[in-house]
DNA sequence: TAAAAATACTCCATAGGTATTTTAT
DNA sequence: ATAAAATACCTATGGAGTATTTTTA
């Protein structure tokens, strides 16, 4: 099957119009100056006719493409109303959303999201766990209409709504040193890292790991002293829980938690805590039934702090 | 990059809903039943609500779907519309032309043709010179946008006008036995197959032959006695030159005519010529100078009998 | 039992990538 | 020197194929 003009062709025609050359028009469109080039040439070689002719090292429309750009332009935006009307006609009980979730601890959130819609029947919901980078593929590929994961990587195609700021706490030990070091001046919730330079640490090997914590360590001024790393926060966990060292934990064992283990809140001037964001492609339709199934992840997943702002725009963009 | 609701879509969706079904859709759209299921599926998913709804075996519009044929036909005329307005402001001296041409004799006039528009400075044109499967398959890739071809096989996706009607002539060399038995009664101009079951005939292993000449034989009511196969056509006329057998040849080389061969038109009751024709993809865009290129070559090339009505959907559908 | 659609696989064209060169200011 | 575009070449993948199975009238 041949290029052929289409809606794509119009979209990308108006981003060089906007940008006003290709290389900034490749950026904006998020793919590369030469594959923008080529997809240009394609097309003018099936409309046997140019859309631009260089001039003073730019590009600059014909006539032809300026009649592409205006009508074009009213073209995409009866399409983009078209499909708005047909998103909230759906026949109910028939919305398919192939949700994507990271595999760890957060199941535990997902197994009560999922029981309590399997009374809804206007939805069908199908999971996927994956790594978080292998869930962001998917739903820039597309096969994945919606995400709920750490915001770690930032990337244009994706649109981000935090659902859940998610605290940090430093699990220790009940019967380690470092409570007494901790709570010197009088019993506390806070531990400031700083005070604990020299303490045993267990970490965890992912780099999402590394991208919250290390920034805390660094503020308190030390590389901290890991005895182990941990694939995974339940083990992380567990070997608090059996004394050989501090670590940092989401809220979520906190919460739980345990007889062992005091948890304190970590001082910090940056933020200790990470965002839990919902993630949709930008071209994706968002249904009515699909807000819905939003909001229900929202009441039981999200917390009080998903309405601050977060810059996603900060975020890593190297997927 | 991922699938998206197109233009492509729209007219997909349009021929499934005047076809009825699926299956009667993909053969007017020429893909296979599969690959439309697939891609209706795939469209489905990124939308996360389905199109098609299965109801005794067959798939119903939801009414999502209905919305959009209906508003999608409408953006499909105004998309129509505005390409035929680009393709009639196009900037003069800028139409590039992808020409197709066969190899072989006819390279003559490509030749003539080349040559008297050299001067036109409105159109650009690059010719492909390459067998005639080949050139389809490069036309129907849309990596040309015309072919002049002999009329031996048949795509729905493109569309054919006569050219010139070339008629096949007798070649005898004048020494030759033949000759006799054709002017058995008086000097005459036509021959007649049917008196020339023992002859030695010089044949041309091309499929496009085949297809012209086997009937002839066959009205004739005898399979000619094949004394050498060649691979073109000037071989196989000047065998005829050297005196080795009958061979049957196009216009081209009774119009230059020869001083050891005489030429015989060819009784029959049948059609002992072939069609040449100019061949477009269906979505190729005319443009008023493609147009007047084309008109030119027809006057090159084109004779008078270009306008006799002629079926090339009886033509071998497999290319 | 026939016709429609879905499924399972295989394959290749192509849209996109990176690296580099050319062009123009 | 710099910025834009073009070119060359390579790769991954998704769209389309064939063969087969499932579904339903």
């Amino acid at each position: 099957m041949a290029i052929d003009v289409e809606l794509k062709t119009i979209k990308i025609m108006l981003a060089i119009e906007q940008e006003g050359s290709f290389s900034k028009a490749a950026e904006v469109l998020y793919i590369s100056q030469p594959a923008l080039t080529q997809y240009i040439k394609r097309i003018e070689s099936v409309l046997s006719f140019p859309l631009y002719n260089r001039e003073n090292g730019k590009c600059v429309p014909t006539k032809a493409a300026k009649i592409l750009l205006k009508e074009g332009q009213l073209l995409l935006e009866q399409y983009d109303s078209m499909l708005k009307k047909m998103n909230n006609t759906v026949d109910s009980k028939v919305v398919n959303i192939q949700l994507g979730w990271p595999t760890g601890y957060t199941v535990q959130y997902l197994n009560s999201i999922m029981s309590s819609i399997s009374n809804l029947e206007s939805i069908n919901v199908k999971v996927t766990e994956n790594l978080v980078e292998t869930l962001i593929q998917l739903l820039l590929q597309k096969k994945l209409n919606v995400l709920i994961i750490p915001a770690l990587y930032f990337h244009p195609d994706l649109v981000y709504t935090t659902i859940r700021r998610e605290e940090f706490y430093l699990a220790v030990p009940k019967n380690h040193v470092a409570n007494t070091i901790i709570n010197k001046d009088r019993p506390t919730d806070y531990a400031n890292l700083s005070d604990l330079k020299d303490m045993p640490f267990i970490s965890l090997s992912a780099n999402a790991y590394k991208k919250f914590i290390d920034p805390l360590f660094h503020e308190a001024g030390y590389n901290p002293n890991i005895i182990f790393n941990c694939t995974n926060w339940y083990s992380s966990h567990s070997l608090v829980e059996d004394g050989l060292g501090l670590s940092i934990v989401p809220y979520w064992f906190a919460e739980k938690g345990h007889e062992k283990i005091n948890y304190y809140h970590i001082q910090s001037k940056q933020r200790a805590y990470r965002i839990l964001a919902c993630v949709f492609h930008r071209d994706q339709l968002v249904s009515p039934e699909l807000k819905g199934f939003i909001d229900h992840i929202k009441n039981i997943y999200g917390d009080q702090y998903a309405h601050l702002p977060f810059d996603y725009s900060n975020l890593n963009q190297n997927i």
